[in-house]
Order: structure tokens, then sequence, then C-alpha cells
DNA sequence: CTGAAAGCGCTTACAG
DNA sequence: CTGAAAGCGCTTACAG
């Protein structure tokens, strides 16, 4: 029995006491390898392992074997429903494998960032997936530790880590395309900071989509703001007050779109009456908010595939692959 | 040089070999302790350090120090913004201790989340964080390891864990007293699942509330509905859709508060002028939602400086302890 | 102030 | 089919 309040660990060792086995045989049933045990021996390990309640001590399995059968995973932001979205397709794929995946959010903060690839690494998890905020340090820790490293939503500038990245321009212009086919013409697109490349990447698909309806692209209809409701909020603001403002939006994330449906509801702009709005993301929270978003939709399944398939086979020199986008139509942009 | 591509781990060997001293200096000087170790020696360590690229193996480490500077947080649903709101909390909290937090979505899988509890405590996690779905095994499992345990936002059903929970009772009580005072009467309440203990409690505040006021509870205005936006919107159409329909509704959560609003808006509901709204959670969700919600805000840093402080210093028997709530007036009620 | 050595709890060749 | 033993990379008494 086992003192409650002073829980008494045990290890292999008083299995294989009780069992009158060497701790080699418990391992051997443990593991189921890597050589046989006879069937009597192992019901005996067994009864021994559940008597005593033992639990493996994970920390020397993975010190002695170096793997963990765990993978990490580091995004900018938890409170992002795009990122906390993206973490739950990678754990169902994650656990599909029977491999456990954990989170760690860096608050955008790059010091965070390292502390938590760090440990990750560390800890030795078997791969790390890496949402970065920026700096790309992440990639040079892990891949010096021979850890298995996948880029997300951004490319290594190098080759040094394999990515899987959404195809953002094709998405932002297809969305760009479905404004102009409801007959919007003043045009606005409002984006993330311009340091960002997947904003930059939706800016120039955006600019694509224009240009081949042979439209115009005003500047004073470009936006480039946080990636957050507010964000979306002031942006939408400055621009529907605008002497001549868009009568169509493409904007660049949910939560901006959110921020910018706020400020249209405060200054009595209809949606999609007045303004047609598109946006990017496909999470949950375009559904319902009022109206629901047409949104271009990520394969976040297909993305998480893609890369548990990246970590768990590496290729040399690694791999970066694109995931296309579905536009999820619904009523922001005036379709019925 | 380390060859690219095939990483070569450099141990506490190889560093000691480089300076000249045992292993046992090089550990002093990692750790600052627990013996002093020369200036001079020192300087040579730090510098065979660098230039032999060294970081220590945490696996290794926490297999014989038994501690490993992580805590664990296991949530339902990273998803939802209020356990992501959490989180971050969280985050913030423990890197102020110099603590990392690990997090694991159970995706509301009472499998996954044993399998994520098992993952912490087997990995030496110095303190674990459950925000449980239900099933409490992961106490057991991880007390019985001698991990310390702190359950949030659920009471344990024993005085086995200690616990941090949001005073419910009296968050609810406010919101619909709020209502009360904007003069609705035809109070409805949109909650939780039943068998949630948090769903239960702030039902009971809005029914003493409504007690309180010397008003009636009309049983068809009392919704039991998923925690989400499409629980909150299916259960919305339906009340609102009532020969009868209430002028004033609490909503548990703010995931059905956005579902209730689409809801509304669909209908044609005016929202606060038909229908006054107020919801808890207190996340960034209801800042920007149209219209924009007043909420039952429940100290977030508050919550996470107990949890920490609970697990840094664990007490026998376990202490429970409540947080309270704020109400953060915006539109939704009818305030200006 | 520093070195040689035991030991954390496992896995896995090496022998039998 | 099973046991005795080495070793994973550290920390920390034990000696000096």
């Amino acid at each position: 029995m086992t003192r409650p309040g002073r829980p008494v660990r045990v290890t292999q060792a008083d299995v294989a006491r009780a069992a009158g086995v060497s701790t080699a045989v418990v391992s051997y049933v443990i593991n189921e390898g890597p050589r046989p045990i006879a069937a009597a021996t192992r019901e005996r390990v067994l009864r021994a392992m559940a008597e005593t309640g033992y639990r493996p001590n994970g920390v020397a399995r993975a010190l002695v074997s170096g793997a963990t059968r765990t993978l990490g995973l580091v995004v900018p932001e938890l409170a992002n429903q795009f990122f906390a979205t993206l973490a739950h397709a990678l754990e169902t794929e994650a656990s599909r494998h029977g491999l456990v995946l954990v989170l760690g959010d860096s608050g955008q903060s790059v010091d965070r960032e390292s502390t938590l690839v760090e440990t990750f690494v560390d800890r030795r998890v078997d791969g790390l997936i890496y949402v970065g905020v920026g700096a790309h340090d992440a990639i040079e820790i892990a891949t010096s530790a021979g850890t298995p490293v996948v880029v997300l939503d951004r490319v290594a500038d190098d080759d040094r880590a394999a990515s899987v990245v959404i195809d953002n321009v094709q998405g932002a212009a297809v969305a760009t395309r479905h404004l102009i086919e409801h007959g919007r013409r003043a045009l606005g697109c409002l984006l993330g900071p311009e340091t960002v490349p997947t904003a930059r990447a939706r800016h120039a698909g955006w600019q694509q989509a224009v240009h081949d309806a042979g439209g115009r692209v005003d500047p004073r209809l470009v936006e480039w703001a946080p990636f957050s409701k507010e964000g979306g909020y002031r942006a939408g603001l400055r621009m529907l007050r605008l002497a001549s403002p868009p009568d169509g939006m493409f904007v660049a994330s949910e939560d901006q779109a959110l921020g910018l449906l706020c400020a249209a509801a405060e200054l009595g702009v209809a949606v999609p009456g007045s303004l047609a709005v598109v946006s990017f993301d496909g999470t949950d929270s375009s559904r319902f908010s009022v109206p629901p978003l047409t949104t271009v939709a990520p394969r976040f399944t297909d993305i998480a595939r893609r890369t548990i398939e990246l970590l768990r086979s590496p290729d040399v020199p690694p791999r970066s692959e694109t995931s296309t986008t579905d536009l999820v139509v619904r009523s922001s942009c005036g379709c019925p």
C-alpha cells in the first residue's frame, strides 16, 4: 500500500523483485521487445506491475532511448483562433500516430519563444513544429541539437528547415476576385503588419486580382494593421471614414475582420449592403459573426498531415510544401 | 566544428576535457553551486562551453535532480477563448517565476486527457494545472506520482487536490441584477451542459437574483446548451422564437453569447433594444462583437497568481480558493 | 577549491 | 528464454 500524501516511487527494480525476474525482463514486457518473453513470465511481470502500481519513468526512458513519442509546438499566440485551430488539427494528427503534442505559447515574445524551444529541445521532443514570431533562432537551436523541425506558416529564409505554408497569394486572389464578381470596384485591403511575410503575400494576391480585373489600386484603401480585433477595428474606422470609402474589402485575418464589422456597425455602414467583406482564416469565429463572414479557409487537416509526415521522415535537403485554400462563402460578401 | 546535418551531441564530459577539469566542476559552474568554484577555473569552463557549443541535457538533469522547472497545463479546448486567455495568464505568471508552461489540449476527450496527464507526470513536470473534462483520473495519476496538482475552474470532489475556482454564483447574480436594473423582467438564462458544475453554479446565481428581485422563473426561458457558438446560436433561435420571448438574458459563456447575437440578428431582434444580454468570460471576443458584450470577467491574473502559489507551496490538506469577478459594462445590456 | 565515483531509472548488447 | 552489467548524461555526497 502506498502511504497517502507521501507517495513511494516504485521502480522497475521493485517490479523485478516482486516478479522474481531481472529488470531486463520487465523492460522487455513493457516495450514488447526487442526480445521475446515466455507467456508465463510475462503474466507474472504484468501482475507485479499492477500490484506495485508501477509507472515507467519517462525521463529515464528518454535518457537512454533518446526518443519520447512527444512533439513540441511553439506558437506566437494561442488566443488567436487561427493558431488554436491549427494546434487542434496537429494534436489530432499527432495522436493518430501515437504521439502527444505539447504546446508552448510565446506570447509574441522572442525571448519566451527561445526559452520554449530550448525547453522542448532539451527535453528531447522527437520533433519541433514552429510558428515563429520572427527571429529564427529556434531553427538553429533545434537543428544543431539534431531535433527535426518543421516551420509552419512561414518559410525558413534558408533551407535549414522543412516547412508547410498556406498558399496565401492565391487564397487572397480568389477572395478578391469573389468581391469583384459581386460588382465591387472600390476595393480595400486590410492587412497584417508589413513585416510579416504572410501579410505581404496576401497583399500581393489582392493586388494581382485587382490588376487582373483592370482595376486600380488606391493606396488610401490599403491598411497594414496588427493581426488583432483591435487592429481591425481601428483600421476599419479610419478607412470607413474616408471621403470615398471602399465598397468591398479583403481582410487578411478573421480577428481583424471581426474588428472591422464592429467598426462598420458603429458607423452605421451596412455589411454587405454598403461594404462587402471577405476574410482569411477559416476558423469557427467567422461562422457566427454578424453577419457571418465569407472567408478563405486553409485546409488544417492537410497541413497537419503533411507536417507530421515531414517530421517523421525528414528529407535532406528539407522539403517545403504549399497547402491550398478553399473559399467558404457566407453572407458578408453579398451572397444570399 | 559540428558537421552540418549530423549534429554531434556534446556532453559535459567533452567540456570537462576541454577545460581540463572534472565534470563535477562543470556542473558547479552551470548551476552556480552547490559548491564554489575559483573565478579562473570558472572562466576556463565557460570558455570551453562556448567553444564546444555545449547545451546541458535536460533529460539527464531531470533524472537526477527530479525537477524540471516546468509546469504542465491540461485544458479541454484551446479553441475556446476562455481557456486560451487562462493559459496566457498562467504562462505569464509562470515565466515570472522562471518556470516554463507547457500545455496540452485534450479536445474534450477523456482518453487524450489521461494520456496528456501521464505524459506530463512521467516527464516530471514540477506541477500540474488541470482543467478537467469531467473524469478526475488525472488527480489520481498525478498525486500518486507525487506531482503537485491544482484544479482550476472545477472543484475536486474530494480534498485530494488544491483548487482555484471562479465565484460563479455571485458573478451570475451580479450580471442578472444588472439586467433587472435595466428594467428587464422576462429574464432568460442560457447555460452550459447541466452536467458541468460551472453551468449549475451560474444557474444558481441567476435564479437567486431573479428571486431576490421578486421575479418568477419561467422554465421555458432556461436553456442548457453546449458551451459553444453553435450551442448558443441554436438555443438562442429556439428561445427567441417563443410566443413570449425574454427581454433580457444572462448567457453563461461568451461563445454562446456570440451565437445568440448571431441568432438575434438573423431573426431581426434588436440587441439591446428588444433583448438585453449579459455574458460571462471576460475575454477579448466580447470587446468587438456587434454589439459589444457586457460580460462577467474573471480576474485571470489573480487566478494565475494563486495557482502558481499553490503549486509552489502545497498545503496539507490541499487548499481551495475562490476568485472574484468583475462586471465589465459595454452596450449589449442597454448601457450607453 | 577540486577529483573520483556513486547513482538517478531505465534499455540493450553481451553471455549463457 | 533469461540474468548480470554497461551506459545514457547529468548531480552530489565523499574524500582530499
